[in-house]
This record gives structure tokens, sequence and C-alpha cells, in this order.
DNA sequence: AATGAATGAGTATTCATTCAT
DNA sequence: TATGAATGAATACTCATTCAT
């Protein structure tokens, strides 16, 4: 049914101007992420895309400038998901803590499912990659002001300089899901979260932590 | 000139036939090269690759059957670079010994200059992420091997997995020479051997190892 | 200019979609048919058949998925054109009949143009050479029978090889076009058209057929 | 061995320099011949047939300008196996004679291996198809003399034009060999030549000639 | 706003021909 | 003469982007 019949017919149009655009632009997003995941970045073309969520390919433009720019609007969704999360130490069992936060971090970057297209758009996008670092900047002051408020409480490891090891902990955590590929071993959550435990804190003071937990779990 | 004159103007340095064949291709590898690295891999023409080589267009494919396998001729050369080495541990201060490896290792990554453009094939290669992986996974093997026999010295932590220490070892070291751009940080080799010094040995360990070494050395 | 403006100024005589599409398509049809007759199918490019139909190179590739396609539909719309007509013998005056058949195929075949490019296509395009084989095997059949019905009536030669007859008169239709070239008369289809009726029927079965003819236009 | 050590040793040249360029013109006469067969004349390349014949591709140059002249020597060679040959008519039973022209004619067609070749030639090459017919030409005023002379003694139907039978009987003869390709019956010589000749003679002067035939061998 | 036909610069690759050795 | 490496123009086909409708 065309524009012109809708106002014939008096058809009350269901859906606000602006809400239907945005739609549009929804489905072009969906579109090109099913598509990049598919096809990689650089082999899927603005046709496909356009096609691909059921819209002409004119209609690609209006919304994005070019296929860049929706790739960029697609991980500015999505890049608080490749962001580690911030654990508070301290707090209870660390080991097990870091364990499900992996788990779950990992999962998150699953569903996401762009993997396959980050590492071609860090080679190639510049200003992509710049976006990507500043993100990593602000995790890692994140994760060293925990360290050095727990490094004030005595609880990590003294002689380890703490950028260094706040570096490895982002390091280890963000590549933990590739484990497998790289060493056809399954990851390990748990043993992955221990190592890099030990990194931080000396086992005394896990120990302690882990113990500290039970004693308040069984109170 | 003809062969006539040749005799009698007398020897004119010719650079035998298969030698300058040689030194055409070596010209290419290393227009590929500079060009891979500058521009990605994807976004450098065969033809930009002869005019940079300053060679025609069908000389590039005299010496390579295309852009792909100029770019497998590159890694074949450098694929050892990127295999970290294998430290021996138990025979020196493995601080120091580590901290040098990381820093060799991470000039001749520097050197080769490759970093840029894996991340990119890897994403779209198949057949050149499983070559990676295999020598990957070789490396882990010697690795893990050097680190059983310290286990059965009695050297390691008791409580970790060997397999994700090795796993974790590897993902340090090939990770290190980006420290910088992730977190704005300058790598200090010293540090990072340190930490992974850290996930292997106990404190003690490393200490009397450290001693023995200075002991032998004021002898 | 804006569809309101369109309502202003009245009616613009606009072509529908379709059918523009549809002109185009003929062009392009139009400029390789030239092209091919021209300068030979192998020696056309598709940016050339474009750019002599006016239009873009990429719209040739809308239309076509290439060369060999466009020249499939050409071919197409012309397969029947080659196919010599059934004559029905005994009917009236066979040679008159013959001559002003052969006269409106060759006719056909000149408007058709194609001849020039036949013969290149035949020798490197087996699908197409088989195409066409195909449909010379069902003219065959269709000319067989019908000199199987006058042999039954007794009109033909008793002594010729109704398959060799068949052919020969074929082979003889089909290339009546080239006489001149080959032998630098001009085609005389009545005397074409005697030879051929010469290799059916003896020359008083002939005579007798034309009798006839003139027996029942006196009447 | 090369030229100068040729000269250093003394040794006679074998061959004399003229029969030996004569031997690499004939090799690569003959590799050309081969590779247009096997490939069809575009689609063969100077390098393979300067490969083929075991010389380097300047070589080819030093004997050919190019491939079309490589090309035009081998026809030259083989255009009068073509010719189909001028039967003497009157002499013997000339339903025989002519089935075994024919049949030796298709057979040298056949060994020369060229038909795959012609027509890609005729359709492309304007000059070689005047050649080809007047060499066609040639053979016309050369088979219409000879029906001249049997039309003076009486023997010939007087009622076709000559010019037309000499065509058609051309025609026939020519595509003969194709008969089978295009009808899918096998080529019976004696047939095609029992037609040929009832489009020349009258079927009392061929037994006639047949029993004169048979006199003589009696006698 | 929406459409999708049209555009044409851009890419990988081939091959006839030259020319230094 | 002979060689074969080198040349670079040419070809088929793609795709980001525009624009008339």
């Amino acid at each position: 049914m065309s524009d012109r019949e809708d106002q014939l017919v008096g058809e009350f149009p269901l859906i606000p101007k602006q809400e239907r655009a945005q739609l549009k632009r929804d489905l072009l997003l969906k579109s090109g992420h099913e598509l990049f995941i598919l096809k990689g970045y650089e082999h899927t073309t603005a046709k496909e895309i356009a096609a691909n969520a059921g819209v002409a390919t004119g209609t690609f433009y209006r919304y994005f400038s070019d296929k860049r720019q929706l790739l960029m609007s697609l991980l500015e969704d999505q890049i608080e998901m490749l962001m580690p999360p911030e654990p508070k130490w301290g707090v209870s069992d660390p080991e097990s803590t870091l364990a499900s936060l992996l788990e779950a971090h990992d999962k998150r970057i699953k569903e996401m499912g762009m993997q396959r297209v980050l590492p071609e758009l860090l080679a190639k996008d510049t200003e992509f990659a710049e976006v990507l670092a500043a993100a990593k900047r602000k995790i890692f002051t994140r994760i060293l002001s925990g360290l050095t408020k727990a490094y004030a409480k005595g609880l990590t490891w003294k002689d380890l300089d703490l950028n260094t090891v706040t570096w490895s902990l982002m390091t280890l955590a963000e590549h933990a899901p590739e484990k497998v590929k790289q060493c056809g071993i399954v990851t390990d959550y748990r043993e992955v979260a221990k190592v890099i435990c030990r990194l931080i804190f000396p086992p005394e003071v896990i120990k302690n932590l882990q113990s500290e937990v039970s004693t308040v779990e069984k109170e």
C-alpha cells in the first residue's frame, strides 16, 4: 500500500513517522550485523544489507552515510559489552567471583558475535582502533583503582607493579575465550580465575578471603 | 650491446640470471611487506605492489600466483619469529632471563612489522589461521613440557593447572608488545617478566634461584 | 521534478519502469547484435556493448550475467529462423514452392545477420553447438517424414537413400545463401530449387505435379 | 652446448644453419597445429606454442611475425587438401569413383584436423576467408569445366543449370563429413555419391557408363 | 521518504610482443 | 641466433554511491 492510498482511505498511520524511521534503521542495523558476522565486513555489500533488511538500496544511504557508519553504530551499541566488568575484591571468594565474571563476559561476547569482524576492523580502521583503545584505557583505570584499594588494604602482592598486573589481568580475561582454538584445551574458567587471582593476591590472602566468606555464610 | 662488443670492452659486471630473478622476487616481497603494513592486506593491489617494487604488473605474476601467495611467502620467512622462545627454567635468574627474552621477541616482532596485518588475515583466511594455530600448539607443548619438568623438581606452584599457566604465559608474552597501545603505559619487560614468573614460581623459589645464581657468580 | 509538481504541471509522458527496463535490455541486445556481426563474438567486450548501447558497463551486467548470456538471448529469439520450413510435397508445383521457401528463408537469415557469428560459436561453444545440432535433428526428422510419405505415394526416386536425400536437401538449403561468396554467382533460388527437386523426384513426377496444378488452376 | 663452444672445439655443425632454422620453424608449425586443434586458435598463446615446440618464446617471433602468420603458413600447406579433387566423368563408374574420392577427401580433412579451427577463422579473419573463397572459386571453375564437357557429350541433365549443379556438388562434398554430427547417421559415401551423381546424370546415363566399364573390364 | 536502476571507477589477471643478455 | 624475463595494455566483472521517479 502506497503513501498516497494511505491518505486517500484516511487510514490512521499507526506508527508515527519517526518511529517508523527508527524501525527501518534498526532493521538495517540488524541486517548488517547478521551479514558482517556471516561474511565479514569487507565482503558484505550495502546492497545486500538493504536487501536482507527488506528495503531498497537507496534507503540504506538515507540512514547511514556508508557501510562504515553502520558498523560504527553497531559497535557503539556493543562496545560496552566488550568491557570486562570491574570486580570488587575482598568482598567474597575472589576466585569464584572472577570465574563467573569471566564466563558471563565470554557469553556476552559470543552473543554479540562480532569477534569475527573486530580483528579485520582493528587492522584497517585506525579510528575504530582508537575508539576501542580509549574504551580499554577507561576500563584499565577502573581495574587499576580497584587494585590500588586492595593494595592499600595489604591484600595484593607487594613486589609486583600494579599497572602491569592490571594489564595482565585484562589481557588474560580478554583472551580467555580463545583458549580452545589456540591450545586445544577447553577453557575452564575456574582455572583461569585461579591464575589471575595468583597474579593479584598471595595464596594466603585468598585463603583468608575464602574463609571469611564461609564464616559469613555459616553465621 | 652485442655479445661481440662485450668481449671487446672487457668484463661487464653481469649479475647471474638466477640471482637477478631472486632480486626481483625479493623486491616484490619487500614492496608487498611495506604496503601490507601501510595500507592493510585487502587494500593493497598486485599492481601497486609491482609499481612500488619498480616492476610491471605482469612481473608480479611471474613470481607469485597472486597476492595471497606473496603474503604466504612473507609469512613463511617470518612465522618462526612469531614463536616465543622456550626458556630453560631453574638455570639462572628466571626473571632477568624472561625479561630479555620478551624484549628480544618484541623487537623481532616489531622488525617484522606484520602485526597490523595478521589480525585481518586470521579473520579472513581460515587456512592461514590454522597454520598459525598449529604453530602455537607446537610452542604450547614445548613450554608445557618445560613447566612439567620444573613441577617435578618442586619449583612451581602446586595448586595451579599447568595447562592454564602455559596458556597464560603465552598469552601475556604474545601481547606484551601491545601494552602501550592498550593502556598507555610503556612496556617494562622486567615487570612483565616478574608477573609471568609469579604465575609459575612461588616467590621463595625465585629468590632461591636468584641467590644460587649470584653464588655461582661470586665464586 | 517531484511527484507534487508532476500533478501541477499535468501529465508527463512517463514510461513505466518495466517498459523502460525492457527498453534498455533491447538496446543492449541490439547493440550486442551489431557488434557481434561487426567484430565477431570474441572480439566484442561487454564494455563496448554497453557503450554502444549508450549505457554504463554496470548496466550491462544488470541485464545479462555475461556476454555469452546476451548472445544466447539473441539466439533464442532467432533459432526458429534458422530452421528451414517443412515443405508439403505433392500439393503444388514443388519447384516454385521450394524456390520461394528458400528465398524467404535466406531473407530471414540475412535479416538476422548472425551468420558471421555462428561458425565461431559452433567451434567454441560446445553447449551451443549441441543446441543447434538438436534443432537440426528435429527438422531432419520432419523433412524425412515428409519424404517418406512421398515415397509411399511413389513420387520419389526409388533407388536413393531417403536419409541421405534428406541430409543433402538440408545442406543445400542451409548453404544456399553463401553461394555468392563461394562461387561468385548470384543465387538463383529457382535453379537451386530445381536441383533440390531433382534429388527428390524423377523429372516426370515433377511434370505431372506441375500439370496437375495448372489443371486445377485452369478449372 | 653453446654456439661459443661450438666454435672453440671446432665441432662440425652437422646440420647446416638454414636447415636447422627450417627444423625449428617446422617444430613451431607442428606445435601450433597441435595446439590450435586442441584448444582452438584464440585460446592458444604464442608462449604455449613455443614451449610445446621446445623453444623459447622469443624464438617464435624470429620465425613468425605473430600467431596469425603461423596459422597462415599452416593453412598454405593444407589448403590444397581442402580442395575436393576434380573427377573425370564418363571414364569409369561415376558413382564408385565419386564415393572413393569423397572418402579419401574426408580422410585427408580429418588428418589435417583443422576443421575445428576453420570456422573460428572464417568468422574473424576476413583476409583468410577471402583466400579460401578464392581457392574455392578455382576449384569451382575446374569442376564446372568438367561438367561442361560432360554436357557437351550429352551426359548430363539438360534442364539443370550447370553453375548450380557445380555449387551443389561442392557443397555436398564439403559437408559430407559433418553428416554424422548433424543427423546422427553414419556417413555412407556410396549413398552420398549416388545422390551427387543423380544431380549430374540422368539414371540411364549412369547405367550406360557402368555397363561400358564392365564391358571394358570383361574384354 | 522510498525506490532500485544506473553509474563508472576500480580489481585481479592474462598475454602478445619486445629486448637485454 | 636463441633466450625468457619483462612489459603494460586490455578484459571481465563488482560495488559504493547517486538520482530520477
